[in-house]
Parts: C-alpha cells; structure tokens; sequence
DNA sequence: GGATAGAGTTACCGATAGTAACAAGCAGGT
DNA sequence: ACCTGCTTGTTACTATCGGTAACTCTATCC
C-alpha cells in the first residue's frame, strides 16, 4: 500500500492549516477580533505570507475561524432542535443551548458577532475585520430553523415561507436577548429561556392591558 | 442686546459640524461604511486634521451620524408604538415603520447595522469601521420597546424584567427578520410584518404537529 | 549530480488612521 | 499701532496594516 506523495503532502497541507487556525484562535481570543496577520503569524511561529498562501486573505481566514466555530454550535442546535420531545421543550432546549453556548465562550461569541470590539486592553481601534462573519452565522441558523419548522409543524398552504419568516425572526429574538443578557446579566438563563419561550407562546397577544399606574 | 462672542463661536461651530457631518453622509451613503477620513474631508472641502477636531476619531464621527439616523428611525417607532389603538395594531404599524425605513433607505440601514460590508464596487476590505454602532441601536431599539410594554401591558409580579427581555427580543425578531427580506425580498411587506405579528401572537405554539410527508 | 516543488523569509508597496507644526484671519485690550 | 489669544485651516509626517514580489533553503525524484 503506497500512499502516494501527492496524499501525504495534501494531509500534511491539512495538518498544517488546523494548527495555524488553532494559532489565529489563540491570539483572537487574546487580542479581540483586531488581531492583526503579523501577530497571528507570530503565534504560529512563522510568517505572514504563509497565511496568506493557506488563507488566501484576512477574510479567508477569519472565514475559516467563524466557520470551525459556527459548525460546532449549530451541531449542538441541531440536536436539541431534532430531540424527541415535545414542541415547548424542544424550543427551551434550543434556547438554552444556544445561550448556554455564548456563556461559555463569550470571547468566541463576540469575534463571530460583533467583530467590531476589543475584548482585551483599550487599544487601537484600527484593524479589525471580518464583520460579515455575524450575518451568515444568524442567516445559517434561521435557515436550518426554518427548516426544522417547515418539516415538523403544519402551518398549511404557504407554510414554506411562513417558515423561513419564523425561523429567521426566531433566531433574531433568541440572538438580540442573548446578546443583550450576556451584557447585563439580569437573571439566570433558565429566566431568560423561559421568557422567551413565553413570548413564543403567545403571552404578550393573551397578556390584559394595564389600567393602573398613575394618570389613569 | 449683545451675543457674546463665545455664543455666537459655539453656534458656528454647531453648524459647522453640521455640515461636516451632511457631507459625510453623502459619502458614507455613496462610497459604503469603508469611506476613508480623507475622502469625507474632501468632500466638505477640508482637510482631514478639522475632522479630528470636531469629531475626536473616526469612531466619533461614525458614532455622530448613526445618532442622526437613529435619532429619526427611533421617532418615527415611538410615534407607531404610541398610536392609539388596540395592541395587534399597534405593533403591526411598529413592524411596518420599521420595515418601510429600512426599505425606504437601505444604505443608511446598512451603514447602522452592517458597517463591515461595502456597498458600491469590490473596493479594497481595508479600513471599515464604526463597527459598534448597530449594537447601540438595536440596544436602543429593545430598552425603548421595553420600556412601552412594561407601561401598557400588564405583566403581574417581574413583570419589568419580563418587558426587557421581550422588548430586546421581538426587536431582535424583528432586525434578523427584517435583515433577510431586505436581502432577499420573498414577499412583499404586509406580508412580512403579518407573518412576524402572528408569530408573536402566538400562532407557532398554536399549530399542531406535522403528521404527513414522506416517511410518516 | 541536477532539476523540481513546496515551505519559508526579507523587503517592499499602497492605503489608512491619526498627529505635529506651522500659517492666516480676526477679535479685543493696552 | 501692536501684541495676545483663539479658531480655522494647511502641509507634511508617523505608525500600522493588509497584501505581494522575489528570493532562499531543503528535500525528493530522475
């Protein structure tokens, strides 16, 4: 069995690529979303150009950053979206997955959503970039939610779009209330999760109009 | 009746930055959120090192223009939120403001929200900024909202940090949304905004399970 | 041994944010 | 008349960053 050189060098070509990723992940998670190639090489323990001939440009690269990211919490979506239970803790379980997720690795969370901030000292605001990696991981979770949707629940003839509308608003509301809690912290998760799916429940449209308070 | 000299310096300066930031406006609306300080200096017919004055960095000056715009986007939300009428109303015409601003004017929409992407020709990636201000306007956007609910619905008890957590997330609903019809279009507005309403009303709790399709 | 291919380096380019340092107009006080 | 102080404006510069061209080194295959 001759694995041929082609093969070897391919997988070496692959190896070496995870590490410089692990590098850049490093020094992102060090210096924020600003970390510039010259740093990330340094990490790496070589030099830029050798970036740029795995990468291509910055954007390749934080590309493939927010995507071994992004792959790994959708991974985790997925099943708490596809558990065998019913509709309510299916959508508390997703919530709390996901914001169980930002929890943990807040860094994470904020190079692959808001590119645009420091997470470290107050340093230079030069540099940053790769701020069109938060849109695709929001549109490749509505998506998928969408499509979890479309297949499970019976909304009737236009279904499919009435789908993507959700699922793209959902994932909107779940983002927006995480970002907005992981900031504030104003209650524990299973609050904030529970919350959420009452909203999803319909207790705003079912909720009386208050008549108290003062001036009435 | 005598000016002082150090108020009529002051309204000059005031109309002065002004008029810095109308022109910035324009180029930021013509060339993308990449425009470069030397770019909006030419066009108010200056010189960069008077932009730093006024503005501090270049932060500074992005951040005087989301105000602006934000400043009238979150009037005209008031004035729907506000309406009187009955709640299903209200926050149809809330989506719908919102909806029509950001269709009316999507350069300004994606300037606030998206400051990472060009708008015109593949320009170089470089240089970009301002990044932070979407996150202060949706924050805006979900406090304000926050702030009507908990005034006019009626919570019971933890009914105000209830109110939060829903103001920040059906405005998040209501950006991702509203960020993929722009980008997409799949049906026309009342659409959008009926499917979003009832989706807060409740209508995904409502329906029942999908039992047919291939396999069941 | 000599050609070939990849990894790696140095040294550079062009653009950008941001900053001195200096010049010109214009008040008012002496 | 002359100086002082303030604002507006300029030119010319620095530092940094993304990105690239051209070169070297090493190992492998013929």
């Amino acid at each position: 069995m001759e694995t041929s050189q082609r093969e070897d060098q391919q997988r070496a070509a692959a190896r070496r690529r995870k590490e410089l990723l692990e590098a850049a992940d490093r020094v992102v998670l060090r210096d924020g979303p600003g970390a510039s190639m010259n740093a990330i090489a340094a990490e790496a323990g070589i030099t830029k150009p050798i970036l740029y001939r795995h990468f291509g440009d910055k954007g390749g690269l934080y590309r493939a950053l927010a995507v071994r990211h992004t792959d790994g919490l959708l991974a985790g979506l997925r099943a708490a979206l596809d558990a065998p239970a019913n509709r309510r803790d299916r959508v508390e379980r997703t919530l709390d997955t996901y914001l169980a997720a930002i929890e943990a690795r807040p860094q994470v969370y904020r190079f692959l959503m808001h590119p645009g901030e420091d997470s470290g000292q107050p340093e230079s605001e030069q540099g940053f970039d790769a701020g069109r990696q938060s849109a695709p991981l929001l549109r490749r979770m509505g998506e998928e939610l969408a499509q979890v949707i479309a297949e499970r629940v019976d909304l009737g003839t236009g279904g499919e779009e009435l789908a993507r509308v959700w699922g793209h608003g959902i994932v909107g509301m779940m983002h927006a209330a995480g970002d907005w809690w992981l900031r504030e912290r104003p209650c524990p998760r299973e609050t904030l999760v529970r919350h959420l799916a009452d909203l999803l429940w319909g207790r705003l449209a079912a909720a009386g109009d208050r008549t108290d308070g003062p001036g009435f």
